[in-house]
DNA sequence: CTTTTGTGCTATGTATTCTGTAGCAACAGT
DNA sequence: ACTGTTGCTACAGAATACATAGCACAAAAG
């Protein structure tokens, strides 16, 4: 599978708009999950993979190359961490979370 | 698979955070786009599966029964369409696309 | 040096999921 | 009765993810 920078087309017909190929990407099993662990700080791939719920290495490293790939990690000494672009989205994860706060909570009432 | 709430455990060993059921969800293929295409108001099953590229029905079905069973989409006359708690997640979309057009043109200029 | 420890990661076989195509059953209109 | 539309299911093959084992490299310990 080919990196799939945004331009690019996505599964078939679409446009190549950015948020296609961001919801092709997030769409992947375990992506977000990865990109929300890294909310910890610079992990390296043995100590990711266990916030993972001990994800198979082989699809970890799978997702941590796409993910490089489109500029949003980046692996130095030490670790996997965000690259600005990745911190960005992160923070929008952040409002995942708080919105799902909310939405368990209204699903208990009904 | 069954619907699998919040407050149901993910995928394993996890507290059942409500955010993880969402990445869970979201994480699946389609799932995404689907949510997304629904901001053009209420589409019935097959507008809608040409939205997302035909996906095959299969897996649209699927999707629908998820997301129905999370109360993120309802089913009445007419087709589908966000419930409120839909309606609000699709919201935090429309902030991926924004940062998504943004993040495409920092990749060009690299 | 030799051994241990920690690291990132690959190999491999199996299980699960997705895909594409065909087509059915229910209903509405003509 | 016939045609069109709708929501959806069946099925087989392709793609993806999975768990487990373990390799290659490097730094530290003996």
């Amino acid at each position: 599978m080919e990196p799939k920078k945004p331009g690019s087309r996505v599964r078939g017909s679409t446009t190549g708009r950015p948020v296609m190929v961001l919801f092709d990407v997030l769409g992947q099993r375990w992506t977000l999950r990865i990109l929300w662990e890294l909310r910890h700080g610079r992990l390296n791939f043995r100590d990711l993979r266990a916030r993972c719920d001990d994800i198979s290495p082989t699809v970890l490293n799978a997702r941590l190359k796409t993910l490089r790939d489109l500029a949003l990690v980046d692996h130095q000494e030490g670790g996997y961490a965000y690259t600005d672009a990745g911190a960005e989205l992160s923070s929008q994860l952040a409002g995942f979370d708080r919105w799902a706060e909310n939405w368990a909570k209204s699903l208990d009432l009904s």
